[in-house]
DNA sequence: ATGACCTCTGGGAGCGCTCCCAGAGTAATA
DNA sequence: TATTACTCTGGGAGCGCTCCCAGAGGTCAT
């Protein structure tokens, strides 16, 4: 069943048919409800590739998830609340989404050469871009549409990208361990050739510097967004006596409580603990935390990358979406 | 670029570099080397839709997921596990992943009607299909190709799918606990329009029976997978008094464990508890439960249906997967 | 020498759309 | 009436592939 068979059965041209369908002006409407009729008879659905062959247009998004497994499926809720936000706009914006996602320990050129094989999409979604990521470097070069959903490690200038402001939510977050009169502040990144972690670091410096405190190296933690890196780091720094610590993220400072816990620490009087992101997980836990919403940066980013893809919007273009201090039971004054 | 640009570089012609590109017999060693040379050198890839709409065939896969949000991205680890395991399988046959998600509170007919209308996939997965899903229906009166990740609510001998034995694990479940003495089991259950859901609950009763206890209605909640509904079913159940609970997924375990803590009754003295699916958060909160992997029901319910899109399988075909009790620290003998 | 049967290569047709142009018909204006 | 402009419809061309068939050339048994 094609264009010309409904023609036939309406008794009109292929043309028309096609008319109809893209909601064309130039059909009158006595022929316009006759051809409506019969592909709604007929149920009929115009081919996506042959559409695609001449309009070069799929309607269709990747979205490029490079996470080894634990971070992506793990106790961490942050990229499923991410697609639901992508899934959001593409919906209602009639697009689809293509999903890639990282094996357990594959290196990034494999997946990047995968994703750039399919050559479906009419634009991409990046996230957890490294530094001399092959992926980024090759659609930058390229020149393909992409949209990023953290800040891009380099060329600022020359990427879209929807993000946070990542240093001032830090700066927010450690400010109130210091207000309630927290001193050795520890803190646990993610993984920090990852934006999102390098810039929430910068954020705890910061605070820290303004308020005349020393910046230790030995309570900074380097490690990833997950909940084993929060447990491992938490008992790495317990020898050094934090008083409070700020997680890179939620699950990490849900793994942190966790090893506290286990160490006979209470939490929050001998050490307080504030996350990042306020997911679910900060609920249940009563985890003071930096909320964001997770979901609105998708869609966000997906709105943006289509509004890029169909012209309406010239091409590098930043959005900083607002955060918001949450103050639960994990922390408390001395 | 295409196909007859390559030609002309390399100097032969159209055909040939299909036959190249294609990996097919009949062209000779300096010939297929001279046009793979000059692939490589301009980085060509054939176009996506060209090739579909001739072959009828676009290497993608759907993935239906219709869950309202919080089960999706909530603090339910089942679908981020399902997708690796579609992505591993997909990644390996050379097929790309098209992900459908419902919205918050979208009613299963627009769901239905989304996916339906977007052709690009040769074939879906298809989640929690309920009795009488648009989409389920849809598709088998269509004759479209599609594999469950459960067993289907009707039409099993119709409907290719993928699953694990529910009623058989369950009875293991529950018989476990009436081996540590338990007598007033209670059970939360999954969706119970859901299939999974079901065959537990049948399994639980199946239990009771042989044991001769008796089916108490009041200790059975019927609920869904998340927590929230984990907690609020535990609450009910309390005052009817049981001294163990069969939850109908590891997430509701977890919120019925809160809610235990929360009401001062000891787990697992006082109340045993266990889940099903095994996953992370079984781990952490050291919760006995039913394991069975939930990417190999995800890579394997792939894998089956790219079989049966390139015809190497003849159409309705049923996997059941193994399970395995396992006992941690939330069940002990009374 | 003839035919049968391989290997290898090229070109036409066609998949089902969209886009462009031609032209018929109608209405408004000079 | 002639001209212009706009509405509406149809058909050709072409997007970039795959598939099929024709045909050249080689090998081998008859």
């Amino acid at each position: 069943m094609n264009l010309e068979d409904i023609a036939k059965k309406a008794g009109v041209s292929r043309s028309t048919v096609s008319r109809v369908i893209n909601n064309e002006r130039y059909v009158s409407q006595p022929v316009r409800q006759r051809v409506l009729d019969v592909i709604e008879r007929e149920q009929f659905q115009p081919n996506p590739a042959a559409r695609a062959l001449v309009t070069r247009r799929s309607n269709i998004i990747g979205v490029s998830i490079p996470q080894t497994s634990n971070v992506f499926f793990g106790d961490n809720s942050y990229f499923p609340m991410l697609l639901q936000g992508i899934a959001e706009a593409v919906n209602c914006l009639d697009y689809a989404m293509l999903l890639w996602l990282a094996e357990s320990h594959e290196v990034r050129d494999t997946f990047a050469k995968r994703v750039v094989r399919h050559r479906q999409p009419d634009g991409l979604l990046l996230t957890s871009v490294t530094d001399d990521d092959p992926l980024f470097n090759h659609l930058l070069q390229r020149n393909r549409h992409f949209v990023m959903v953290e800040s891009p490690p380099r060329h600022q200038d020359r990427v879209s990208y929807v993000t946070v402001d990542n240093v001032r939510a830090a700066e927010i977050a450690v400010n109130h361990l210091i207000e309630i009169g927290r001193r050795r502040i520890a803190t646990i990144t993610g993984q920090i050739n990852i934006r999102d972690a390098s810039e929430r670091l910068t954020g705890y410096t910061n605070a820290l510097q303004a308020a005349g405190l020393p910046i230790d190296d030995s309570l900074i933690f380097y490690g990833r967004f997950d909940r084993a890196q929060g447990y491992q780091g938490m008992r790495q720094l317990l020898q050094y006596q934090p008083d409070a610590v700020f997680a890179g993220g939620d699950t990490a400072a849900i793994g942190a409580i966790a090893a506290l816990k286990e160490a006979g620490v209470r939490v929050p009087e001998d050490v307080a603990v504030i996350g990042f992101d306020d997911l679910d997980v900060a609920v249940q836990a009563n985890l003071t935390t930096i909320r964001h919403s997770v979901q609105t940066v998708g869609s966000t980013a997906a709105r943006l990358l289509i509004d890029i893809i169909e012209g309406r919007l010239e091409h590098p273009h930043h959005i900083v979406l607002p955060t918001e201090l949450v103050i639960r039971g994990s922390t408390v004054p001395v």
